[in-house]
Parts: structure tokens; C-alpha cells; sequence
DNA sequence: CCTGGCACTCAGCGGCGCAGAGTGCCAACA
DNA sequence: TGTTGGCACTCTGCGCCGCTGAGTGCCAGG
């Protein structure tokens, strides 16, 4: 049923739908693409089209508009990524090699694909799980009272406050801070636990109780998946598609704003390939009229987080994939340089 | 030309006009209040209150409306601040009891504000230029390259990467931390300056260029003011005015998206005390058709930052302040106990 | 200074009819 | 069997019209 000429009429209606957000009919398609038949041919493709579900009429008597179904079809098999020009190219680089430390970083990364793709940008913190510890310091703010700061490979760095059940000693506290950093200095998280679990053996029975608490806190910090923040921007963009607004608009921005569900949608795809997730594909119910574009980046071939853009299903899908590519290998260059 | 009787109309238009959104006739005022006169007083009242400016006719034969002048007299004669009931201060203080951290603290802020006024809520990081140094760390990562970590009183940890000119020694590095933190520990960011400076005579010549660098970087980051972050919630509110939409709500949500103009407008207001901007107060011009109403919150009797929320000019002003200093002091008190 | 009455104004709403775009179907043709 | 032109039909969107009702301003009387 879907023979070659029936795909490129899908193609042609997705891209002239995208273009002009309006329902698209046969003469209009057969004018501005030459597909060398007649309306009445394009016709006959549009309703077999219908009938197999890509596409439906908002009215009888209205053109076509594609659906989720349609939009997934376009995306897997008729529709590249768009390069960007060599000067966008140029532009990202330079704007994205400003920046001064990781937050800076995320924070121009989230309003260059912003503004690259106008539309909603979702930047989400390089996660610690990938990550490894550059250096572990331990400062005693009191007798029992000790913070723990974390630095790791991106840069990004936790502190802590540790209240201890009994008071550590100044010499024990710097033995610590030196047994641990030679242990975990260029570790995997996930090596950690396994690498610090017989450290407290080292010290005498009366400070065990208070490196214990110190350890379990470090433990604590590397796992805790509440820090997986993520940064978000360019939501005036939504006003963009104007049309039955306040319906549209409200729920996208209160998903928004979830960062548990927009976690969740980043993290939908395993591992760090681009993913397009289409209309009623999202889980989300405030979301199924919009599609998530994402991808991983990280600083070397392996990805520590993820970035991606939130726009309505009707998006020039080529052109947002190649903005959010492009974006994401940069992004990576840069925290690999630092 | 403005007796009491007269102002007793405003009020009661504004809060007519608060609840229903819409203009407000003569008929209806004398029927919701009780003003003891008839509506062809309420005529004259209001042509008089016109006449000066501060109600206004969408067109002729339709309802009055406050203007912004309106609003303003009360805002500052007519109205209260309307306290929260106690269910609502013990939500609160439970809300926020269960943060961790300054971040959660902060988050936690933004989504009860958000949620307490049903508007956007803006809440400033504490800023460092008022806070003491609890704590400043240095670490050798490598010979040439020492990070600074900055922990304030406020329990805000800054961090920065120092490259050095010449190697610091091991020894050298903590006796400057020693010297650093015996000088400046419990100082106001203000002080610093002058406290550290004559510190690099202290230490050999040739490290003394490595010793300066440290110490201006440190400097650096205590005047650094584009680290007056700013954390915004509660967006989906905007959409709740659904009038006129994208014309309303775009530039809003533009102006938010632009950190400095928000600060500009929290800051605008020396001193802690409450603070209302209404409609075309607000230099930016995205927000001339809404209010803010800000105030500064802090550990100690000083304000440290402010937070605030952003709403039309069209709001319950008494409810709105009243939580909005509830959370403040709330968030004070939080902020002191750590 | 307040009040009731009266004429006037105007936004909002529903009904009406038209124009235009688009469709489905059919018969003819290659 | 697939393509094409023709034709009748269906609807949305738009502008027009007139009505209703809320609200006003003004005036004369208390």
C-alpha cells in the first residue's frame, strides 16, 4: 500500500504543513512540490494515506494534517538531520567557549539551543554516576562537625555538612582525607563503595564511628538522584504556536517545571543516540502535543547527561535534530578540554 | 475632591474588579458593599475618581477599571496586609523544615510561593556582599593549580580553578590557608579586602606572584555579581489571565528568562522593607501590565537577598504581600537556625 | 449634596449568507 | 490497473445586521 510516491506526498505534506501550520490539500502540494501527477492522483494517495493513519482532516473539507503516526513515519525513513551552516557552527562554538566554569557552561548551552531552535530548551546537569572524583576534601568546620566536598571530572562540585558522633581529630581527619583521596582519586562512582568499605578499620574503635558517618555521607552524596537537576529555557518560545492557547500552553509549562518528569522523559532512552519522542508517545498527558527531541553528551564517548529541546509535534524535525546534535558535541568538547 | 466616601468606592472597585475580572458598574457596587448611597452617587464618585485618574472605562457604557494610579493609592492607603491563617503558616514551616540544603531551601521557596499566591515567584540566592566567610579552602590539584572554595555563613560554597604563575609548595599553601582563614573568618565580604591585603609580604619572592594570584581570584569571586542567581517558579500561573493571550503573556515570560532584569527590578527597592511596583513603575517594558511585590529576606535582622512575585496589576495585593512575608521571614528564620 | 428618572451608547451575541478551498466519486483514458 | 479531468457537495471563516442589556451622563427635584 505505501509505494514510494504515496511517502514522498507524506513528506511533502509534513514539511508544507510545518512550514505554513496549515491543513494542506492536493493542489497546493502538487504546485509548490512537482510530483509530475494530477490533484486528483495526490487525492487518491491522501486517502489511502488516511486510511493506513498517517494523516487526517481537522473537518471534512479541510486539507490534511499529519498525525503522531505520520510524524514517526517522516522521522524514521524520509527525514535526514539538517547540518548546520558552517557560520551557526562557528557562532555555537564562540558562544559556548565564553564560558567560565559548569555553570556557565549549561547555562549558555540552554540558551543557544534556545534561541537555535526556538524553542523550549532542557539542559540537564552532567550526572555524578558517570562521572569521576577528581578530589575529595574534608574540612572541620568544628570538633564534630566536618564538611565533605566533592569535585569531580566535569567540574561540578558537592559539599555537605556532617554532623559526627563524636569528635575527630585534626592529624585523623587529614589521614583520612589522604587514605581516601589516594583510593577513589580517577574512580568510577559505581567503584567507590567497594574501594572505601574496610577504611575504617584503619583508625583506632573510638574514631570508627565518626569516619563511618563520614563514609556513609560520601556514599550518600554519589548515589543521591535528586541532584540530577536540569536547567531549562527559552519557555517564551511556546507563545510561538498560538493557537487554542491556554489549553496548550499551561500543561507544558507545569510538565515544565516537574523536573521529575522531565527527567524521566531525558531518561526514557538508554544510552546517548538522538531520540524523537512524537505526540502521544510522551507519557506525560500535559505533553502529547509536544515532541522531545534528545541526545546524551558527555566528555568522552560515553555520555553523562543528556540536552534537548521541547517543541509542538508540528516541528521542522531535521533542522531542530541537527541544532540538538550540534549542540551536544560541542558541549562535550568543551567540558573534555577543561 | 478625595473625601472618604470616595476612596471607599476605589477600594471597593479594586476589589470587585480583583475578584471578578471584570469592569465594575455603579448597580453592582451599591449591591456587593453596602456604601449607604445610591448608584447615581457611586456615579458621580467614580466620574470624580476618573476625572483624577485613578479608575478608568475599557470603552464608554462599560464598567470602571482601576488604573495603575489606582492602584498605587490602595496599595498604600486603603489596604492591609492580609496575615495568612495559622493552617497555613504551620504548612509552611513544615514545607520548609524538610530542606536540606541551601539549594532545597531555595527550591522549596520558589514552589510554596508559586503555590501560596498562585503567581510566579522569584527568589534571589543570598547574595555574598552581605554575608561572612565561614570557611575558605585551598586545594593543590597540582603544582601549578589550586581550586578556592568559599563556604559563606549562608551555607552558599562557591568554587574556582586558580592557575598560579609559579608553584605554591604544600607547605606554603597551608600556611596561607591557615593565615587566610585566621584573618577572615566571620568577616563581612566587604572587609576582605582590606584584610588580606598586605599578605603576600609574608611569604618568600618567589612565591609571592602565585600568593597574589590566589588572593585576587578570591577577591574575584566576592564581588562577582553575575552570581546573583535567581530561581523562578510557579510559570504556569501566567496562563491563569487568559485574556488577550500571547500578546500578554510573551513578554512576560521573556523578561523572566533575563536574569538581569530581574534582579534589577528585586533590587530596585533599597532596604529590606516590602516593596510594590505597579504596571508602568517597572522600567522593563515586557512588564508594564504587572506587579511586583518584593521584599528582602535574611539570617539576621539584614536582608541577605530578596524574593518576591510577579503577577498582573490585576491581583489581591493584601493576600499576595501577606505571603509573600510570611515565606521571608520563614526562610529567615530557616536560613538563621543553620 | 443626594437621588430617581431618562435618554443614549456600545460591546457581545446569535443568525444569515456568501465565497473559497478542499474533498469524494465517477467516467474516460492510457 | 493506475491516472486524470470534471463535477457536485460540504464546511469553515468572514463580514454584516440587528438586538439586548449593562452602564453611563445629565437633569431636575428633594
Amino acid at each position: 500500500m505505501l509505494n514510494e510516491r504515496r511517502l514522498e506526498v507524506l513528506r511533502a505534506i509534513v514539511q508544507d504543513y510545518v512550514g505554513t501550520e496549515e491543513p494542506v490539500g492536493s493542489k497546493a502540494l502538487t504546485e509548490r512540490h512537482n510530483l509530475q501527477v494530477s490533484p486528483a492522483t495526490v487525492r487518491n494517495d491522501m486517502a489511502a494515506l488516511e486510511e493506513d493513519g498517517y494523516i487526517a482532516q481537522p473537518h471534512t473539507s479541510a486539507g490534511r494534517v499529519p498525525t503522531d503516526k505520520g510524524y514517526r513515519l517522516f522521522v524514521d525513513r524520509l527525514a535526514g538531520v539538517k547540518p548546520l551552516s558552517s557560520p551557526e557552527r562557528r557562532a555555537i562554538q564562540h558562544f559556548l567557549d565564553g564560558a567560565v566554569d559548569l555553570d556557565d557552561v549549561i547555562a549558555r548551552t540552554v540558551r543557544l539551543l534556545a534561541q537555535l531552535t526556538r524553542q523550549v530548551a532542557v539542559v540537564q546537569y552532567p550526572s555524578l554516576s558517570r562521572s569521576t572524583v577528581r578530589h575529595v576534601e574534608l574540612l572541620a568546620l568544628a570538633p564534630a562537625r566536618v564538611m565533605l566536598v566533592l569535585i569531580t571530572d566535569t567540574g561540578r562540585v558537592e559539599q555537605r555538612m556532617i554532623d559526627c558522633p563524636a569528635p575527630l581529630g585534626e592529624t585523623s581527619l587529614a589521614d583520612l582525607r589522604a587514605r581516601l583521596n589516594s583510593r577513589i582519586v580517577g574512580q568510577r562512582f559505581s567503584e567507590v563503595p567497594r574501594l572505601v568499605a574496610e577504611l575504617p578499620e584503619a583508625f583506632v574503635p573510638e574514631e570508627r564511628g565518626a569516619v563511618s558517618t563520614v563514609l556513609s555521607s560520601l556514599l550518600e552524596t554519589l548515589v543521591e538522584e535528586t541532584e540530577e537537576r536540569l536547567v531549562i529555557g527559552g519557555t517564551a518560545n511556546l507563545t510561538r504556536f498560538a493557537t487554542d492557547f491556554p489549553l496548550t500552553i499551561r500543561p507544558v509549562l507545569e510538565a515544565l517545571e516537574e523536573q521529575v518528569v522531565m527527567l524521566r522523559l531525558l531518561g526514557e532512552a538508554r544510552g546517548s543516540e538522538m531520540t524523537v519522542s512524537i505526540g502521544h508517545e510522551n507519557a506525560h498527558e500535559g505533553l502529547t502535543s509536544t515532541s522531545v527531541v534528545s541526545v546524551g553528551y558527555g566528555s568522552g564517548d560515553e555520555a553523562v547527561a543528556k540536552l534537548g529541546v521541547v517543541g509542538p509535534t508540528r516541528m521542522d524535525y531535521p533542522g531542530t535534530m541537527g541544532a540538538v546534535r550540534a549542540v551536544a558535541r560541542y558541549v562535550g568538547q568543551i567540558l573534555a578540554e577543561n
